[in-house]
RNA sequence: GGGCGUAUAGCUCAGCGGAAGAGCGCCCGCCUUACAAGCGGGAAGCCACUGGUUCGAACCCAGUUACGCCCACCA
């Protein structure tokens, strides 16, 4: 009730009292469950799933704070909102991690056996997994943890033997024999984007084949290939080589001749436009071994290691290289060095380690007709990219998309459910198939990504036609940065449109809108990183500022698919807007406001009162189509300045002499509107700021949780309030602006008549004017020394003695120079026929007014001048 | 080697055809009874450069320069 007990807040906010006891009551009121059985409108987000390796750093934070917003928007909205959260089991990462404590106790996985060792990374998993979920509590993550997920839980294997059964089916996965990209450290394929090019420092040397007329010189960076070479090849039209193709040279080194072939690939104007053939370790070579029909020769084992030849066996790549050199040089083969030479040299994403291209027997997905529909389905608009820049790259990516290599040579993982008869015959099984007695599996796991890609669906018991998958999917939205779209959202599009290809077409896809946000950056805009130093620790932040400033700091900086600049400064910003919030409501309780139990009277409300309702409605209608748009950033920038430069600024500042007026009518209307307000603004700040908006609201409001309070859909539009209070605002501005230049001390009454007040549209206005300004009645003996004009009403100040007159000379001065370069400007513009005539006549009127407006001063200041 | 993007106040960024904006920082003055995590006032920009289109350009077009990112099997 607005006529309620005035309730005394601390005047501080501490976030660390509020959080913990809020998000466990949320959780325990089951607020952040969805209901399959709903018939409300669906709104469903899956969450990237972290590695369950990982830790929450600053990137997710962003990520989770703008999905978290959309849900508890559309939760608000009457929205059956499910966040869904899981966990990845990162291949890769996960058994580097066990490998790594194993090694701490002098074991190595083989030393374990396949089963004990998975059986221990399922232990680890179990003990120190999932950390990351604790810390998405402390920032407040509404997500429904009855449905989190893990991707090698019993469901989701089961919906990723069903995929591959069905690829396989359907031809579009095969195994072949191909170069792939080889960990020699972590002992596995990887996939391209697995691996990682950055521009090093080698060495070029140019080696000479053969004898005489009969030799040909070749260039190469990685010389110990040389020892796998099985031809050379240069282009068919070069004439420099025609006399010598179809002959063979001696390979150094090794005693074997090889032949010259003739390849299109090769560029004559490169280099000696000979070029070394190694079918085996480079994928150009092996694409030409396969056309001149050249067998591979496989030198490096598959730790990198040289094998049998000679005296370079048992040698590491990078030792043999030196060695090779070194010993061609002995024999007088080498032409040329070139040193240092930068190139392009592919890395291992998970260790670092120097990729080595690799001839092995591999499991593939055919993605051709997979990507071709994955592309499509943003062609034609089923799925929208935001913003919409990234189609360009999105397009780039599918429609170019080189096979998928998907077998790992790892023990944690989805093994692949292939098996082996005793004469090579081969199988897949799907899920409950029985494999025929004695064949053996294939050893190998799947790329993690595989199972990744079916997130948006397997989580929701795909292959089973469940109530979950039927309710949430497709799913509304994905949030992620844009540096995975390629990595994840392709590949999702792919399996979802594959797999629910029966559905009709446009709810096949995983999702119908893709948000895509930019990278976290320091205050400099430079990148992140442990080396330089600079990273965030978000849970530091939410330490030392809250998970509100946390999150509304993120928040405030994402503009679509732009990066995010932020710093300790920002957070602080940010926890002083929490701040604000505190005690803005503090005030509203002190004075005893309480959101309104009725609808509001409008016969009763003030001017200020019918302009902050119309500035609230025009505020709701912004945020709500920034929130469509996925413009958080302005969201946050609309609501923070409304909140701040409008209802803490003017409003309440307004607002405190009504409530001290003792007149309890007017006094009422008062707290009503400002417990309306309040109550408002919270609800629109709370999908950014849950845990401030909560503890505010429900002491405003009484009632259990701002969780689920119905969104803002308020609407009282006035801009005959908004133009009064505007004017008021520039009254005052001017006014304070004369002060603070004439050193008045502000807390110092100043005896004022506010002349011509009484039949201007401020009329009602003047015991506000006078409260902001501390403006004294003119007393006895009044006599006024200065004057302030503004909008048809002169303040005569009574401040004789304190006034500067050449201040005030200078400062007229200056607002008279800017007064006629504005009339300048507009007369010439007005001037001008062609603008006269083809500008559209409201931007004519408005240059017309503006040259009045400017004229006025003008003569007004010309006459204080000459009058001072 | 291809493709994309960005250049606006000291810093980070909005604005994208009709009078240059925000946050932080900076300067001046204030403990004014919600908040000093605060209040009031203020300074600060040839909107990268050169041309073009337009009555009018930070905004559209072309070129130049400088950064940044992504993709790529160049020996």
């Amino acid at each position: 009730m607005s006529t309620a007990e005035p309730i005394e807040l601390p005047s501080q906010y501490a976030p660390s009292e509020v959080e913990g006891p809020r998000y466990e009551r949320w959780e325990k009121a089951g607020y952040f469950a969805a209901d399959a059985t709903s018939g409300a409108p669906a709104f469903s987000i899956v969450i990237p799933p972290p590695n369950v390796t990982g830790s929450l750093h600053i990137g997710h934070a962003l990520d989770h704070t703008l999905m978290d917003a959309l849900v508890r928007r559309r939760r608000m909205q009457g929205y059956n909102a499910l966040w869904l959260p899981g966990m990845d089991h990162a291949g890769i990462a996960t058994q580097n991690v066990v490998e790594r404590e194993l090694a701490k106790e002098g074991l190595s996985r083989h030393d374990l056996g396949r089963e004990a060792f998975v059986e221990r990374v399922w232990q680890w998993k179990a003990e120190s997994g999932g950390k990351i979920l604790g810390q998405m509590r402390r920032l407040g993550d509404s997500v429904d943890w009855s449905r989190e997920r893990f991707t090698m839980d019993e469901g989701l294997s089961r919906a990723v033997q069903t995929i591959f059964k069905r690829l396989f089916d359907d031809g579009l996965i095969y195994r072949a024999e191909r170069i792939i990209n080889w960990c020699p450290r972590c002992l596995t394929a990887l996939s391209d984007i697995e691996v990682e090019h950055s521009d090093d420092d080698g060495e070029l040397v140019s080696i000479r084949y053969g004898d005489g007329d009969e030799s040909i010189v070749v260039a190469t960076t990685r010389a110990e290939t040389m020892l796998g070479d099985t031809a050379v090849a240069v282009h068919p039209d070069d004439a420099r080589y025609t006399h010598l193709v179809g002959k063979t040279v001696e390979l150094p080194l090794t005693g074997r001749r090889i032949p010259i072939v003739a390849d299109e690939h090769v560029d004559p104007a490169f280099g000696t436009g000979a070029v070394k053939v190694t079918p085996a370790h480079d994928p150009n070579d092996f694409e030409i071994g396969r056309r001149h029909d050249l067998p591979g020769l496989t030198i490096l084992d598959e730790h990198g290691v040289v094998t049998a030849h000679g005296p370079f066996q048992g040698l590491d790549r990078f030792e043999a290289r030196p060695a090779v050199v070194r010993a061609l040089r002995e024999d007088g083969r080498i032409v040329a060095e070139k040193r240092p030479y930068v190139h392009s040299v592919g890395h291992c994403s998970r260790c670092g380690t120097t990729v080595e291209p690799r001839q092995s027997l591999q499991w593939f997905v055919r993605v051709g007709p997979l990507a071709k529909a994955a592309g499509d389905a943003v062609r034609d608009g089923r799925v929208r990219l935001h913003p919409p820049e990234m189609n360009a790259r999105y397009f780039g990516w599918v429609d170019d998309m080189h096979d998928w290599c998907i077998s790992r040579q790892l023990w944690w993982g989805h093994r692949i459910p292939v098996y082996y008869g005793p004469n090579d015959e081969v199988v897949c099984v799907g899920p409950g198939e029985q494999p025929p007695a004695g064949w053996r599996q294939d050893s190998d796991v799947l790329d993690t990504w595989f199972s990744s890609a079916l997130w948006p669906f397997s989580t929701l018991g795909w292959p089973e036609n469940t109530a979950d998958l039927r309710t949430f999917y497709p799913t509304s939205v994905l949030v992620t940065g844009y540096d995975i779209l390629f990595f994840w959202v392709a590949r999702m599009m792919m399996f979802g449109l594959y797999a629910m290809r029966g559905q009709a077409p446009a709810d096949a896809v995983p999702f119908r809108v893709v948000g895509l946000h930019g990278l976290v950056r320091d205050q400099f805009g430079k990148k992140m990183s442990k080396s330089r130093g600079n990273t965030v620790d978000p849970l530091d932040w939410v330490d030392r500022f809250g998970a509100d400033a946390t999150r509304f700091t993120l928040a405030r900086g994402a503009n679509p698919g732009g990066d995010i600049a932020i710093s300790e400064e920002w957070a602080a910003g940010s926890r002083n807007f929490c701040n604000k919030l505190w005690n803005a409501v503090r005030f509203a309780l002190l004075n005893g406001a309480r959101r309104p139990a009725a609808a509001l009277d409008p016969a009763a409300l003030s001017v200020p009162d019918r302009w902050i309702l119309s500035r609230l409605s025009a505020v709701i209608a912004e945020t709500d189509q920034l929130f469509e748009a996925f413009e958080f950033a302005k969201v946050c920038d609309t609501l923070y300045h409304f909140a701040w430069d409008e209802v803490c600024d003017w409003y309440l500042e307004l607002a405190k002499v009504p409530l001290a007026s003792g007149d309890e009518a007017v006094a009422r209307t008062t707290r009503q509107v400002l417990g309306l307000v309040l109550d408002q603004l919270l609800r629109l700040l709370h999908p950014v700021m849950p845990f401030v908006t909560e503890e505010l609201w429900t002491a405003l409001t009484g009632e259990e949780s701002v969780m689920v309070a119905p969104w803002p859909a308020f609407s009282l539009p006035d801009p005959q309030a908004e133009a009064e209070i505007s004017s008021v605002m520039r009254l005052v501005t001017e006014i304070r602006r004369f002060r603070s230049d004439q050193g008045l001390r502000p807390g110092q009454r100043v005896a004022a008549r506010l002349a011509g007040i009484e039949d201007s549209t401020l009329a009602g206005h003047e015991e506000q004017i006078r409260s902001l300004l501390r403006l004294g009645p003119p007393a006895d003996g009044f006599t006024p020394s200065a004057s302030i004009e503004v909008e048809g009403i002169t303040a005569e100040l009574d401040v004789a003695g304190v006034i500067d007159v050449a201040a005030e000379r200078r400062r007229m001065e200056k607002d008279l120079a800017a007064a006629r370069a504005e009339a300048g400007q507009a007369e010439r513009k007005l001037a001008n026929s062609d603008f006269t005539a083809r500008a559209p006549a409201a931007i004519v009127d408005k240059t017309r007014q503006r040259l009045e407006t400017a004229q006025a001063d003008i003569a007004r200041l010309e006459q204080r001048l000459a009058s001072i």
